[in-house]
RNA sequence: GUGGAUGUAGCUCAACCGGUAGAGCGCUUGAUUGUGGUUCAAGUGGUUGGGGGUUCAAGUCCCCUCAUCCACCCCA
């Protein structure tokens, strides 16, 4: 039983070695473009009582059906790795009374989330979300702003003509007056139905919408719309949007059939999918929910707000022509100059190179094992990928030089000692 | 939770009807005792995911199990 166990990370979680480089360009793009609007970057922890979910996102969602990480603390406190963000941030919102502090409230927040679902591609057990929230003001026009700036942002990471899904699910008593209408028409037709959409029949009529297989979809073809059913406060807060979209250039279509998968939603949903992503194609998601913070226990709070797939957007940056390529050359343009002392009694000499190339604010390595081959060492500087290399050995120390040498064009030149790193750093920056 | 595909060297993959495991790339060293990439030479590579079964003999056939991927579902 003494077997060599083989670690690997758990299932539908991964390491992420190469796309890192592109997690963070997302990330700094972010920051950048939320700053611009306003919003403050939040954390909050990646565990929360289970029961916020549960009163948050819904109990008849899938999310919180069947898809949460939950777990018993050692007294017995149900805990759950967080399924999704705006639960947390409104929990955050009440527990940190940022209702006293300046209205509307404009935060955004990136980290890991943990659903547990079967992993295919683009989903997985640990994803990752960038998410902003606006809450305080219930005004279509915080709606237009909230999704100005996120194209904005996708714009800047280089996606052009994306398209807006949108639609209102209006407010409570809308949908269910709506949802009543629904089940009345559906009725008649319950055993053509699958079985997931007799059941959301009786827990979740508005589900049945987006639904799939062909025969529900020509059944709800006769259907009742939503957008008739809306009262009058949702439909002019949605007409409000629709119109100042326009006015903003903003790509959107409606979709009649968008509803969101988490209970809280009211008013203007939205998201936009990408047909480059395989089965699991939504980018992004998000919309307004007024009755959420009120049902955490709260004040009536509107709020609205999105989630972004991080790895699903880096998995489409990275299919951007050139956009890799930019993004090694920028790698490349950090690559550290390696020192290499010559000699075994010269290492104490590479580490003092380096501190100078450090000081000056050059990145460098150094090649330490100068029991190896030199050779040997110079491979391993260009396995780093340096592309300048700096020589130092007995004949360096007696003259007062040392060598850089430059692996791009294959030659190197000999430079003063004093001061050296004025001049590598002049030589790199080039 | 359901279905399908795939697991062989660090990586990408071969191996006929069951016959004793192979290539490319990589890595190490040398040709060049102080100069990487190209070239040449030598070397390093494996409990064929794990367990059991059938057989004289299993990478190959059968069963179980684990893992990965894709799809359903769900969503980011």
């Amino acid at each position: 039983m003494a077997a060599k166990r083989r670690f690997q990370t758990i299932k539908g979680m991964h390491d992420l070695v190469d796309k890192a480089p592109a997690f963070a360009f997302v990330e700094e793009k972010a920051r950048e473009v939320f700053s611009l609007f306003g919003y403050r970057e939040v954390r909050t922890p990646v565990v929360e009582e289970t029961e916020l979910f549960v009163r948050g996102v819904g109990e008849g969602s899938e999310v919180v059906g069947k898809q949460m990480y939950s777990f018993d603390d050692k007294k017995g406190r149900s805990l759950t790795l967080r399924p999704e963000g705006t639960a947390p941030i409104a929990r955050a919102y009440l527990q940190n009374n940022w209702a006293s502090g300046p209205q509307p409230v404009k935060v955004f927040y990136m980290g890991p989330y943990f659903r547990y679902e079967r992993p295919q591609e683009g989903r997985y057990r640990q994803f990752h979300q960038i998410g902003a929230e606006l809450i305080g003001d219930p005004g279509p026009y915080s709606d237009v702003e909230l999704l100005v700036m996120l194209l904005r942002f996708l714009e800047e990471l280089g996606f052009e003509d994306l398209e807006v899904g949108l639609n209102s699910v209006g407010d409570v008593d809308c949908r269910e007056r709506y949802s009543e209408r629904l089940r009345e028409f559906l009725e008649p037709y319950r055993d053509e139905l699958g079985a997931d959409s007799r059941r959301r029949l009786e827990t979740n009529p508005l589900r049945i919408l987006d639904t799939k297989t062909p025969r529900e979809r020509e059944l709800l073809e006769g259907a009742p719309r939503l957008r008739d059913v809306l009262g009058g406060p949702a439909r002019d807060h949605f007409q409000v949007v629709r119109d100042e979209l326009e006015q903003f250039g903003v790509d959107f279509e409606i979709d009649d059939r968008l509803v969101r998968g988490l209970d809280y939603y009211t008013r203007t949903v939205f998201e936009i999918t990408s047909a480059d992503l395989g089965a699991q194609n939504a980018i992004l998601g998000g919309g307004r929910y007024d009755g959420l913070i009120a049902e955490l226990g709260g004040p009536s709070v509107p709020g609205i707000g999105f989630a972004i797939g991080q790895d699903r957007l880096v998995d489409l940056v990275l299919k951007i022509p050139g956009a890799s390529a930019r993004l090694n050359a920028e790698a490349h343009r950090r690559q550290p100059v390696c020192v290499v002392p010559i000699g075994s009694s010269y290492r104490g000499h590479g580490m003092v190179l380096a501190q100078e190339l450090r000081a000056a604010g050059v990145p460098a390595i150094c090649e330490f094992d100068s029991l190896r081959p030199l050779k040997a060492r110079l491979k391993q500087a260009a396995r780093h990928r340096c592309r300048w290399i700096v020589l130092f050995g007995e004949d360096e120390l007696v003259a007062g030089t040392v060598v850089l040498r430059d692996f791009t064009n294959s030659t190197q030149e000999t430079i003063s000692r004093d001061g050296f790193a004025a001049t590598v750093k002049a030589r790199i920056s080039a």
